[in-house]
DNA sequence: GGGGAATCTTGCTCAGTGCGCAACTTTGCC
DNA sequence: GGCAAAGTTGCGCACTGAGCAAGATTCCCC
């Protein structure tokens, strides 16, 4: 219960992982020392000592490579969402789970984070990857939120609710970004109680 | 009053908004034909004669000329929402916004619009694409709403409006498409039903 | 209604990218 | 130990993005 998760996965997995990790962080470095307009994908492959073509088999471009840290993170989102009472109402759930992450994210003592999401704010261009990969979950999402919907039209209300939830939390960590004056989770927490859609209890 | 907007532009203006008209349909005819990955933009500035470098100087890809006429869409709903009245709770002015667009689109006679959604909803990889073009106004959006708001945290507030608004017109528009039960209008009133946030009177 | 400025279009060119293919290496499993 | 599955790599090629400069078109004001 207490999550030995994947405790013994094989050398392979691990291996993959490693791989996937070392790409991603060569290109926040690269990205974060000399923009992201110069670097190429051989440069972060080679930075990761593997081949331009094996950088391909992980990432479609740089930037699902930079944002690869929002993915996992988001990915963790879910499972502790997963693991909240069925009965809890919807946007309750959502809640607790993202000031989880908001919580995350602070605690990160390196503050790699901090130092791409300045890059991403500086250059519009990542924006739109930025979205991407936030909605790339969203039907995931939705699925989990279905399990917690009752009555009619819950599946386009649970699509909803996903996509609702999904769009606050991102707007909340860019104005956070943009205007540091609360700790993350109070702006967070703003941002969510600006937005609970209607009949949050209804179930 | 009665908008006769922008009733004598420049030559040069129209011949470029044709160019881009141009563009923007045969690229959607060509993909509907054989399929996005098929066609390169070279095809598409063929059948538009022009240069492949001048469809460079209007959309910086393939995706961006197939979902044009989403941007455009979404602007004109933006000037619909600019004339509402300014006392008007946002989510109501932003419901009537959005019902104004469903019903445009449900009054297109060559159901164009149509026969793409089909294909984007066939090909998973324009569902990024299509999220971009969304969040493209999101920006302008806010600002419109933040003329309707005020108190604490408004333009926070704004910018979440903004963002959960056209995540509900998204997700409404694409769930009409993949389950077209009832018409257009009456599942975008149920999405937006679904989600107005807290306190859409207190402005 | 003429002429210079501003803007568009185009061809040329090239670095960067995506991806199929076919070896080759590593890992998993019995 | 040894075969199957999965991962990595080099090669090659079609496609793309974009800077540049020459030529065409439109604008604007005298």
């Amino acid at each position: 219960m207490l999550a030995p998760m994947q405790e013994t996965t094989g050398l392979r997995e691990r291996k993959k992982a490693a791989t996937r990790l070392a790409l991603h962080e060569a290109a926040l470095r690269l990205a974060a020392e000399q923009g992201l307009e110069r670097i190429t994908v051989e440069a972060i492959a080679d930075a990761a000592n593997v081949s331009r073509r094996t950088f391909s088999n992980y990432f479609s471009s740089k930037e699902e490579a930079l944002f690869h840290g929002d993915t996992a993170r988001l990915r963790r989102m879910l499972d502790v969402l997963h693991e909240r009472p069925a009965d809890e109402p919807p946007w309750t759930a959502l809640s607790a789970a993202a000031l989880h992450l908001a919580a995350e994210v602070y605690d990160d003592p390196a503050r790699t984070w901090l130092t791409r999401r300045r890059e991403v704010h500086g250059h519009p261009g990542l924006l739109a990857h930025q979205v991407v990969a936030y909605t790339a979950i969203e039907r995931e999402l939705s699925g989990e939120i279905a399990r917690r919907l009752s009555g009619p039209d819950s599946a386009l209300r649970a699509r909803i609710l996903a996509a609702t939830f999904l769009a606050t939390l991102r707007v909340g960590i860019q104005h956070w970004i943009e205007h540091p004056d609360a700790p993350l989770v109070d702006t967070i927490r703003v941002a969510l109680a600006a937005a609970p859609p209607a009949t949050p209890t209804a179930g």
